[in-house]
DNA sequence: CTGTTAGCGCTTTCAG
DNA sequence: CTGAAAGCGCTAACAG
C-alpha cells in the first residue's frame, strides 16, 4: 500500500513544482503563467505581479529541457574553439561565456583541435542541442561543416577574422549564390596586422627579417601574406626568411625555432613571431645563449599574452582584442537570436602595435 | 491552401525524423526502438540490427531535451573551476571534457571566480539541467551549495584535493551523521606537496626561506601547513617569512612580490612561490634586478605550468598532475554515473618534486 | 488579454 | 521479450 502523497496516482510524478502547480495556485491557466514568466505579449500587470508571487513563493523554476521539446530551442550557445592551451582562446572563451550567460545563455564549449572533421562532428553534435545560437573561430570550414550550419539555421558569428576585401565581396553579393558568402562576424584584419608589424620593423631600420611561425592557421597565413606585401613595398622580401612549423605553438618551439634561425642566418637582424608563446620562448632562449636583444636581433610577437610585458626585454607585440570580441560576438549573436539584424555584420575591432624595448 | 505536405495537419511538425517514424518502418513499436537504440534490457538481436540499420538509413538522430524531459536526467556533465587564467583549471577542464565527451556526455563548465555565492549561484543555475554529474574544484563549498548538492542526487567528484588525515576520516563514518563527509574525490596531498618542496629547499642548505603565496584559495593554505610543519621541524620556522597576497596569482605579482621580499629581507636565501606564475615572473624580475638566482636566492614554484622548463634558469617546482585528475575523476563519475561504486573513493594522484636549476 | 487544447519526442510503467 | 498508453513540463496555435 503506497503512501497517500500519491493521491492522483500519478504515472510518474517528479516532486518538481511545475507550470500548473503555479497556475492552480494562482488562479489562472497555465499559459498566462508562461507568457507571464517571459515577458511574453501583453499580460494584465497585475496577473504578472500575482503570477510573479505565486511562483516564487513555491520556489517554482523552470524546466529546461521540457521548455526546449515545447519551443523546439534551448538557452545553449555553442562555441566552438581550436584549443584551450592557446590563452587567445581561453581570453575568448571566457568572455564570451560571460556576455552570454548574463544574458541567460548556457555556454557549450567545443575544442576542435584544428581538425575539420572533428570540427564537424562537434557541429553535428551540438546541432542536436538545438543551440540558440553557436560562435565559431574562423571562417574557415569544411563544405560539410557549413552546410551543417546553413540547414539548421542557427544564428552564428565568426570569431577572430573578417573576410577578406569587404569591397569586392559586396560586389560578389549581388549575384550571391553560395551561402555564408557575408557571414557575421566580428574580429580585426590579421591581413593588415601583419602587415603594420612588418612596417614597425622596417621603421627600426631592419633589413633581414624572418617570419616565424607556427600552427599555421588561416590567421597567421593571413598575417604572413600581409607581411610579404609589406616587404616586398620596401624590396626586404626574402622567401628563405620564412619559417613555417606546422607544429603547435609552444613556448619551447619558439626556443627551438630561435635557434635553427639565429644558427642558419646569423645575419638575420629581426624575427616577427606569429604568436606570443613563441616569441616568449626565443627570447628565454636568446637569453640562454647570451644573444642579446634587441641589439643583435630583435623579436616581436604577436597577440599580447599574459607574461609578454614581463619579459626581459619587454617584448614588442601586436595587442589583439581578444576579450572584446568574446563580448562583442557574444553581443552580436543575442541580437541575431533575437532575430535582430546586428548594424554592423562585420565588426572590425583592430589592433595596436605595442612597441616595447625587445625590437 | 497548404501544400500536400501537411497530411494529418500536425499541430507543430517539426521535420526531424523521430522514433516512432524509425518505429513505423522498422515495423515495431516506439518502445522497442527505445530499448533497442539505447541497448537497454533484452531485446530480440535480429530486431536490434533491424532497428539499427533502419535508423540511420533515415538519419534517426535522438532528441536530448526530449531524451531529458522523459527521463528525467540528461548527458550533461557540469564542471565547476575556480578560474580560466589558471593554466592548471585549463589543463584540469580539457582533460576532463575529453573524457566525459568519449562517453557520450556534455561538459559545461562554470567558472566560480573563487567566490562562493557565484559557486552557489552557478551550482542551482546547472542543477535545473538535471545533470548526470557534477565535477567541481575543491572540497570547500558553502553549506548550502553543500545542500544543493546533495539534495540534488547528482554524483559529484571532487577535483584536487583529498580529505585531511583519511584515516581518522575513515573512524568518523561509523557515526558520521554529515553528509559529504566522505566525499568522491581525486587529486593529492596538498600539505604533503607544501612539506616535499619545504625539505627540498633544506636539504639544499637554504635557512631563510619565504613562502609566498597568491589567490590564497584552500589548496594554498594546506601547502603551507605541510611547509609550516617541514620548517618547524628543523627550527627553521620564521613567521615574518611568510608573504601571503590574496591577490589573483599572475606573472606580474610574481615579480612585484620579488622585489618586495628582497627589498625587505634581503638576506633571504630561498623563495617558494605557491604557483608556477608568480615563480616565473619572479625569475623575470631577478633577470631585470640583476639578481642572479639560485647563487643570490633559490627560486621554486609549484605546479610545472607550461614554461617552467623554458625560465631561465629552468624553475624547480612541483609537479602536478593535473591533466590525469581531470581524466581519472571524470572516470570515476562516470563510474557513478552508472551506478557503480568506484573502488576507491578517494584517489591519491601524487605529485613530483622537479628539481631544476633554480634551486 | 486569457484560456483551451494539442502536442514537442522520448521513456516508462504495466500488461501481455 | 514486446506493445499500448500515459505522461515528463512546457509552449504554441487557435479561439474567445
Amino acid at each position: 500500500m503506497k503512501t497517500a502523497s500519491s493521491l492522483s496516482r500519478n504515472h510518474r510524478s517528479t516532486g518538481r513544482v511545475t507550470l500548473s502547480d503555479v497556475a492552480k495556485a494562482a488562479g489562472v491557466s497555465s499559459s498566462t503563467v508562461s507568457r507571464a514568466l517571459r515577458g511574453e505579449r501583453a499580460v494584465d500587470p497585475d496577473l504578472v505581479a500575482r503570477v510573479l508571487s505565486v511562483s516564487d513563493k513555491l520556489g517554482y523554476v523552470p524546466d529546461p529541457a521540457a521548455r526546449a521539446l515545447a519551443s523546439q530551442r534551448s538557452n545553449h550557445v555553442t562555441i566552438l574553439i581550436p584549443l584551450l592551451s592557446n590563452t587567445l582562446f581561453v581570453d575568448l572563451l571566457e568572455a564570451a561565456q560571460r556576455t552570454l550567460r548574463s544574458a541567460g545563455f548556457q555556454t557549450l564549449m567545443g575544442v576542435t583541435h584544428y581538425n575539420s572533421s572533428e570540427e564537424e562532428q562537434l557541429m553535428r553534435e551540438q546541432l542536436l542541442h538545438r543551440p540558440a545560437g553557436m560562435l565559431i573561430t574562423g571562417l574557415d570550414h569544411s563544405a560539410s561543416t557549413q552546410k551543417l550550419m546553413a540547414r539548421s539555421n542557427v544564428p552564428c558569428v565568426h570569431l577572430m577574422d573578417l573576410p577578406e576585401n569587404s569591397e569586392s565581396n559586396a560586389a560578389q553579393i549581388a549575384s550571391a549564390n553560395e551561402p555564408l558568402l557575408n557571414p557575421y562576424c566580428v574580429g580585426f584584419r590579421q591581413t593588415d596586422a601583419g602587415e603594420a608589424m612588418a612596417h614597425h620593423l622596417i621603421a627600426k631600420g631592419k633589413k633581414r627579417i624572418v617570419f616565424a611561425a607556427a600552427q599555421l592557421d588561416p590567421r597567421v597565413m593571413q598575417r604572413l601574406n600581409g607581411w610579404r606585401k609589406a616587404l616586398k613595398s620596401k624590396q626586404l622580401y626574402d622567401p628563405t626568411l620564412e619559417w613555417l612549423n606546422p607544429a603547435p605553438s609552444s613556448l619551447a618551439l619558439g626556443g627551438l625555432m630561435f635557434e635553427q634561425i639565429m644558427k642558419q642566418s646569423p645575419a638575420v637582424d629581426a624575427i616577427f613571431f606569429c604568436n606570443d608563446d613563441l616569441a616568449q620562448g626565443a627570447l628565454l632562449a636568446a637569453m640562454r645563449l647570451g644573444i642579446s636583444v634587441p641589439q643583435q636581433v630583435a623579436i616581436a610577437g604577436f597577440n599580447d599574452l599574459t607574461g609578454s610585458d614581463q619579459m626581459w626585454p619587454p617584448l614588442t607585440t601586436v595587442r589583439t582584442p581578444r576579450a572584446k570580441v568574446g563580448e562583442a560576438a557574444a553581443h552580436m549573436l543575442l541580437q541575431l537570436i533575437q532575430g535582430d539584424e546586428p548594424s554592423q555584420p562585420q565588426l572590425d575591432l583592430g589592433f595596436d602595435i605595442v612597441a616595447r624595448q625587445s625590437t
